[in-house]
Formats: structure tokens, C-alpha cells, sequence
DNA sequence: TCCTTAAACTAACACTTGTTAGTTAGTGTT
DNA sequence: AACACTAACTAACAAGTGTTAGTTTAAGGA
């Protein structure tokens, strides 16, 4: 009736637990005390530990998926589609405060989706490095080494699941200007 | 006689699994396994696995510290404090490629020393913050929340650990001067 | 040769792990 | 009244967990 089903209470509960302990420390039994139940009782909802994981990462991942693609068929300057990307993990990373700990930190125990998995990341990694690439290309993007452009913005997005609860006043969108203009711009003067 | 003693080899070999799986995901027995010995025979060289762990984080956390203590009370100018931060990361994490890892994802698990560890980064972000607040104060630095700031720069530092090994030309000069450029002229033309 | 030390071993322990089986209680539907 | 569904329960299992105790083996120094 409420529109969300017990199962996905689980699954975000887990993915609470998962942030703070890491996949492999938290145990079913932990995740059943914090829903307020036996351990034995989670199974008439979820299949296995390992299917939680799962539910978590692969949907999140195919949500940056989407967003790249969109990005990446649009006729915006490189600029402005870097622009459209931070936007993209600002919003997802700000509705998925802790499913995004596990993208980061745990998809390697996932063991069926694993290749799964990896072919997503290395696909949004490669589209993210075309963009660069055609903008130092096109000029307007300074010719450094794309990788360590990649390396610097993409680390800085992946982990904004860490400093987003911290900020008391979290205004996005100015969230996403502030980081467009570093990320972007610089710190210099 | 050769200078490194076996216990450090333990060490070294658990902070690669720790890398690779995680400290909770790791156990005694796969450690032995690395190492070609029984899991029992660890406990002639190591107290427990969390002193393991101990041994890699807190060193480390240490080290950091003193760098930032050297670069903080020199008389360079803002910038090139920031620059000498970004070197210190670039050489702390070619160093510890593996120790780093531990210190980015497996810290909570610190029982005893947790605190004293929680401690030292902080004292490190803080530290780090008043440098760009200072610059910001001397207008050599652009004047947007520095929290924005200290977030962006960080985080790409404390996730070197996992981009060095995948350069094959590691001229880490060249990685630390490169990052400089990106982190405070930003990638605009 | 005797003693010490480093570094491995076997065997076992108490506890924790994910998971299954079978059951019970309440709620709504036919 | 009979049924099905949801969601909880108790009890248990097989495997794996970190760790301890006691023993063995090889090498080096006295």
C-alpha cells in the first residue's frame, strides 16, 4: 500500500550498513537486527547477501549509464557536457547516499555481475575520455594528459556520496556550479 | 640479513590482499596461503589480524601527518604549499600503493586505534583547510567555499593509490606536476 | 656437542557465518 | 468456512572464522 515493499526496505537498510562496515563485515544477522527481525526471516523476501549487492550496484550503475548516453548523443560543447555530467553524479549520488558506497567500495564481491559490472564502468570511463579527448582536440580543453583530467574529475565525482551528507545547506545545484567551476575553471585566480 | 624482517613481509602481503578484497574479506588462512605457510604460523611473526592492519593505517596516517606539519610552518606562499601537498601524495602513494589502500576503505575497522587515527585526519583536513582559507584571505586563491575546494582536491589525492599502477611511464614528477596544473588552473583553455 | 632461536607444523577450540526447513499467526478473498 | 498470502518465528547445519597450545625441524653460536 505505501509503494514500497518490505524488500526494498531491506535492500536499503542493507545498503546503510554496507556504507559504514564495508559488504563483507556486515552480517545478515546485523542486517536483521537493524530491520528489527530474526536473520532466517530476511530470506522470505531476498534471496541471498549476494542478490542485496547486486540490487544495489548493477541499477545504480545502469543509471550513469543512461545519463552518459544522453550526454554523449547531445550537440552541447565538450564543456558543457562536462558540465551535464557533474550534474549527473550530483543528482544520482545525492538520491543514493548509500548505494553509491557500495558502487565504490564493494562491487568486487560481486560475483555473478562482476563482468558485468566492469564492462559498464570501463564503457562510462571510455565515453568520458572521448569527451575530453575531443575537446583538447576541438580546444577547449587545455592538452594535458586526458587520464589524469579523467583520473582527477572522476575520482572527485565518485566520492561526493562521502561529503554530500556533510553539508548542512545542500543546495544542488550550487553544489554542481561551485564544482563545475573548480573542476573546470580551477582554483587560481 | 636481508633487512626486511618476515613479519614486515606478512605485512606487505596482507596489505596487498587488503587492496584487493578488503581487511573483512581477507582471511588469516588466505594471508597464509600468500605467504606459502599454515595460518597458525602467522601468530610467530603478528599478535592478530587487527594488529596487521594497525601497522599499515597507522603508519601511514603518521607519515602524512609529518608532511603536512613540514609544509605548514614553511613561508611559501599558498600555492605552493598546495603544490608541495599534491607532491607529498603523489610520493607518499607511489610508495604504499597497497597501504594506501587500507587507509582509504578499511579504517573503521580500527577497534582500539580508531580514534587516535580519526584524530590525525582530522587534525590533516583541518590543517589543509586553513591553507586555502589563508589563500583565499591573500587572494591567491578564488574566492568559493573552500570546503568545495579542500573536498575536490582531496579526494583526487587520497585516490592516487589507484591510478599510479596503471601508468606504465610512472614519472611521478611529471604525474605531480601535471596534477598541479589540473587542480589549480583547472582544464579550461 | 649442547643450547638457543626462528619459523614452520598439526590439532583443536569456541564462535560466527550464510542459509534452509518447517511452523505459526494474522489478514484478506472467495 | 476454506483458502491463500505475507511475514514473522525457532531450530539447526555445514562451513569457515581468528586464535591458542604444543610440537617439530633446521641453522648458528658457545
Amino acid at each position: 500500500m505505501k509503494g514500497i515493499t518490505r524488500k526494498e526496505e531491506i535492500i536499503t537498510t542493507a545498503a546503510k550498513l554496507f556504507k559504514e562496515k564495508g559488504y563483507s563485515a556486515v552480517t545478515m544477522r546485523d542486517l536483521a537486527k537493524a530491520m528489527g527481525i530474526k536473520a532466517a526471516s530476511l530470506y522470505n523476501h531476498i534471496n541471498s547477501k549476494q542478490d542485496i549487492l547486486k540490487a544495489i550496484i548493477i541499477s545504480l550503475a545502469e543509471e550513469f549509464t543512461e545519463g552518459m548516453q544522453l550526454i554523449q548523443s547531445s550537440n552541447d560543447s565538450c564543456i558543457d557536457k562536462l558540465k551535464k555530467i557533474i550534474e549527473l553524479h550530483v543528482k544520482i549520488s545525492s538520491q543514493n547516499i548509500y548505494g553509491m558506497a557500495s558502487l565504490n567500495n564493494d562491487w568486487m564481491h560481486l560475483e555473478e555481475h562482476l563482468k558485468y559490472y566492469q564492462q559498464l564502468r570501463d564503457d562510462y570511463e571510455n565515453d568520458f575520455r572521448d569527451i575530453l579527448k575531443s575537446g583538447i582536440a576541438s580546444g577547449e580543453i587545455i592538452d594535458i594528459k586526458p587520464e589524469v583530467m579523467l583520473f582527477s574529475i572522476l575520482t572527485t565525482l565518485r566520492s561526493l556520496y562521502l561529503w554530500i551528507p556533510k553539508k548542512e545547506d545542500v543546495n544542488l545545484d550550487e553544489l554542481s556550479n561551485s564544482l563545475s567551476q573548480i573542476l573546470i575553471k580551477g582554483i587560481n585566480i
